[in-house]
DNA sequence: GCTGTTGTGTTTACGGTATATACAGTTGGT
DNA sequence: ACCAACTGTATATACCGTAAACACAACAGC
């Protein structure tokens, strides 16, 4: 990849925005003037209406004039709270990491923490399908709520007595089914997807020859909901991977 | 825009766009007109000069003028060969998908077979980090290359002898590993990258009683690279678990 | 050969985006 | 009271995707 700069996602990148500044928005830590009229918004209230908005309509819709226009203030107002949309976008993911997961319910059973984070985090990406988009490349800045959550997948795993690297690469794993498995809900039109379910079998039918593997698994209902909630099922292949790893079984 | 309609990608929605033309131009089956002037372009020639702007500068710079640019044409002049970007993103991501991943070396050895395949896959993700972002809405259409690495993943599965249903769920678990980790690396600036760590290692001692897991998890060493490949490592944890469901060990 | 149809690429234009800049009004510290 | 600091606004720039109208090119049928 030879040089920097090969970003993905829609927001930032040449714009080396200050990252103290950054982390000091996240975090709240911004000492507030004492002179000047008194402010009529915050990070937290434009971050939450971009949520909103985001919520209804999709990312795509969060505008700094949409998001502007719900305050009745005009676009360049936000600019006084936020440097520019790529920390917007970083503040309505962390708005929306608010409610940390509470495990205390599953104390000392790492397996069935681990299940409640999970289950709580593919809750969140449901709620917030945008997330995943802006989620989508990688972040550089962590607010609280963000750090929170890790702390709680951390917490969740220390008593498997794994080594930490190796707690984290299972919290990857986690996070990637989780994501994985928002992706396939995310902005589920029924009407729409049956229709283009229907001309992907008829085209795949056509050429049954080139995907053998494929055919045969979709004549066995591959595709069709056999009861069995995903999350559950690939918790379970997880988590018996890792008892297989604390037990020192070959 | 009350029921549907809440998309999270840059592309798309709104435009309800011929599903039946996107999969003829994604599978080639457009017949192409006797008149007229001979067509200069392609959709797979404009895709492969889209791919090679994105992998080069990122998503972001791959617009329909800058990619016309390489071609010295207008803008509009894409629009005959494409209907919109969006299409021309899926596109991309179907050439990118062009070399389908060869898993005949390890003919019925499905840990190995599957190894494979997430190998292939995460190179992919680490040749082109822009396909991350771009596959991170639901996408509906699957070109024909995108449905051979299915139907290569489903082969690799397919010696377990597991219900196809459950060999699904078992390729959802893999995808989702390799996205997590092709996301972690990528656009990865060093330089850039340990300033950010850098900040937020302090910011988090600061805080360090909120975050009582994760200050130990760090100083454990949870983020040094510990030599062990983290690929490795999540699909000894998947399919060690998915093992055990072969074997029916409770 | 000619003519008409069809497909090509271009130009122009519209509405949208983020955001830099210059400004006018408000407030508190001095 | 004054000034510095801070607020929100208006204007302007440079993009973006794409709709519409156009001029030209090449084959089909005559």
């Amino acid at each position: 990849m030879a040089g920097r700069n090969a970003r993905s996602g829609k927001e930032q990148q040449d714009k080396p925005r200050d990252p103290q500044a950054v982390l000091a928005l996240l975090w709240g830590e911004q000492e507030q003037p004492t002179r000047g009229p008194k402010p009529t918004l915050s990070p937290q209230r434009i971050a939450a209406a971009a949520v909103e908005l985001a919520d209804a309509q999709g990312l795509d819709a969060v505008s700094m004039s949409k998001v502007a226009a719900e305050f009745g203030v005009s676009a360049m107002a936000l600019y006084r709270y936020v440097p520019g949309k790529a920390e917007l976008v970083e503040l309505m993911i962390e708005s929306v990491l608010a409610e940390v997961p509470d495990l205390s319910a599953a104390e000392g059973d790492w397996r069935a923490a681990t299940r409640l984070w999970a289950r709580r985090c593919l809750d969140l990406y449901r709620a917030h399908p945008w997330a995943l988009a802006a989620t989508a490349m990688r972040r550089q800045a962590m607010g609280p709520h963000q750090l929170r959550w890790l702390d709680a997948a951390h917490a969740a795993l220390e008593p498997t007595g794994l080594p930490a690297a190796q707690r984290h690469q299972v919290f990857v794993l986690v996070v990637g089914l989780v994501r994985s498995l928002a992706q396939q809900t995310a902005d589920f039109d029924a009407d729409q997807d049956r229709e283009w379910n229907r001309l992907t079998a008829e085209v795949l039918r056509r050429h049954a020859d080139r995907f053998p593997a494929l055919t045969r698994a979709i004549a066995e209902g591959a595709f069709e909901p056999d009861g069995t909630d995903p999350l559950d099922f690939g918790l379970d292949r997880i988590l018996d991977g890792v008892e297989a790893l604390v037990a020192g079984r070959p």
